[in-house]
DNA sequence: TCCTATTCTGTTATCGATAACATGTTATTA
DNA sequence: TAATAACATGTTATCGATAACAGAATAGGA
């Protein structure tokens, strides 16, 4: 036998005529909230539940103008931190009864940019999250193209722009607390490892480094930081950089966990004890953290709550359209917290 | 000024009426290969240009019967593995022109996947794919409930049944490989951290470490293995456990790379030297895995190819189904490859 | 020149639901 | 008891596209 034999689907015709009623009074029972007497209405659920009658959502979002679906538009969903965020909306999703059509893109140019919005306006979508970062001017397009954007859009880690709503992790204050949480164990002279510079959490957290140190009167050296691509490699890389150009540093806030695993891996190698001679700090608190030797002090950024905050709010933008109202535009920030671990030395 | 003023959708009759032709015109002209006059199919272009024409695909959806959706069914989306695949999915249902419509579950109880496939066949998906573990008997359903499903499904990695199609990683042979390579390096004592067993894939792996010590001669004991659930802290508490149970031990094969961290760095702490006194290798080769201390022998599996199969094979139950051929269900599996780094102790 | 094939375009029905309106039947109230 | 409200159901139009059919206009061939 043959899978998925090709019955038709069961239509609401068939279960208005099997049941001896108009169309309209099995939408009636359908969607509750109507005048149907009782009788009718057993006789028609008894009908749904023989022939397994399942409502076509294309054909209602057709007529009702709404689809309760979201448009999904991600960037490296082979990382582990997008793939968090995506949980986190999958999941609130769900809860507010919405589905998502996801969409992975691999550039920004505006060509692709624009395929991608219209394909998901052409299913018609409720709203859009934009899940992908901020690099260079590649969010440049929003402020032209958004009047075409029928629908509410709302991103995830953007920089904030007046008029449009976003809601990011405080790359800026993750870095304040960083670098603040090395001062207080004593430590003086911090380099940091970044991100791509032309990444706006990388340049944040960096922004978060040197101006604490500033505000501590160490005026930090542009020598004392050195750029890396997120990768454990290159974390080791610029490490070994590092160690040349800041010689006496005795503390490293890394920009991510995964970088700040090859820093670890090279101090073994060169007997730098960690924390002892050098106190290593990274930032996102990625489960394996824990496990690395010695385990990691990092900054613990909420991804999966990013990304049900931003279901929650897109999902009152549509409803406030739906109602005519209109909302203000706002860029929100979730706060980052740290978390102690041997790798900085100190549990104060 | 608000985002997203509501403007209606230029629909089909806008641009119809604007170039004074039939909707139906307009129709053949955005589909191509109809005849169309030169004069006309110019006339209607410009018109669509003008107006910013975006056809409406869901409206096509509902008068073809075919939407170009996958429904993706997920589970453990928060972890690393699964969204390896889902990387490989979006990008191959991207080249062939899909969408994808993606649901994640949090348990497997019938009514609620009851739930998520009538979600997915309300919005007309041309294709279900299950990205879930088989764990316990939580697949059962899949026999019954199959006759109600009437698109093509495909199941990952789960294991084969016959007239049902799936793509999986061949996990046995994967454990034959790790253990083979350690008898190949010398050692003779085994152990094994297993993942949960209740789930195919830990089986699988835990079948190839026995069998391959059987094979060798080595007639292994259940005393020799230990059950993690994937995380680095049960792999921590397995390896200490197996340390008791398994005082001889010279070499542990790992279920996966995350257990494997909690190996070496419980190891470490211990004084255990890797590989010198104990060989360490893991499973599925996360990109860490190259910068752990020392750097972890792995067994790699290809989540992302494994996603792009998924897609391209279901891809083509469609495009038979459509055409009214058969096909005939088949489990497919794909080769896993041993990665040699440090702590298996030897190069071959 | 007439006939047929090809090209071009429009009309009507359909996909599967809901919205808006209409109508008939009970119950309630003045 | 008649008027009105509440309840129950059906009819028609609509959402935005394509399929199927049909009628013209043009071109080519006998």
């Amino acid at each position: 036998m043959i899978l998925s034999s090709r019955r038709k689907r069961v239509t609401i015709k068939d279960v208005a005529q099997a049941a001896g009623v108009s169309t309209q009074t099995v939408s009636r029972v359908m969607n509750k909230f109507s005048y149907v007497s009782e009788k009718t209405r057993q006789r028609v659920e008894t009908v749904v539940e023989q022939l397994g009658y399942n409502p076509s959502a294309l054909a209602r979002s057709l007529s009702q103008q709404r689809s309760y679906m979201l448009g999904v538009v991600t960037f490296g969903l082979k990382y582990i931190g997008p793939s968090r965020t995506i949980y986190g909306i999958a999941d609130k999703a769900d809860e507010l009864g919405y589905m998502l059509l996801m969409k992975e893109i691999d550039n920004f140019n505006i060509n692709s940019i624009d395929e991608v919005i219209d394909s998901l306006l052409a299913r018609q979508v409720d709203g859009i999250l934009w899940v992908a970062p901020e690099i260079g001017n590649n969010h440049a397009w929003v402020e032209e193209q958004r009047a075409k954007i029928i629908v509410p859009v709302l991103f995830l880690a953007m920089r904030p722009r007046s008029g449009i709503s976003s809601v990011s992790t405080d790359n800026h204050h993750g870095g304040v607390m960083a670098v603040q949480h090395l001062l207080d164990c004593g430590r003086k002279k911090i380099g940091h490892i970044s991100g791509p510079l032309n990444w706006w959490e990388a340049d944040e957290r960096k922004r978060g480094w040197r101006e604490t140190l500033e505000k501590a009167g160490i005026g930090p050296s542009e020598q004392h930081c050195v750029e890396g691509n997120w990768s454990s490699a290159s974390g080791e890389q610029a490490f070994i950089q590092l160690l040349e150009t800041f010689p006496g540093m005795d503390a490293v806030f890394v920009a991510n966990d995964q970088m700040s695993l090859g820093v670890l891996r090279e101090a073994i190698r060169r007997g730098i004890r960690v924390p002892e001679q050098l106190a290593v700090i990274g930032f996102d608190n990625i489960p394996e953290s824990a496990y690395f030797y010695p385990s990691l002090t990092t900054i613990y950024q909420d991804l999966q709550l990013l990304g049900e905050q931003a279901v929650q709010s897109i999902v009152e933008m549509i409803q406030a359209r739906q109602e005519n109202r209109s909302i203000a535009p706002q860029s929100r920030f979730l706060q980052p917290t740290l978390v102690v671990r041997e790798s900085s030395g100190c549990v104060l």
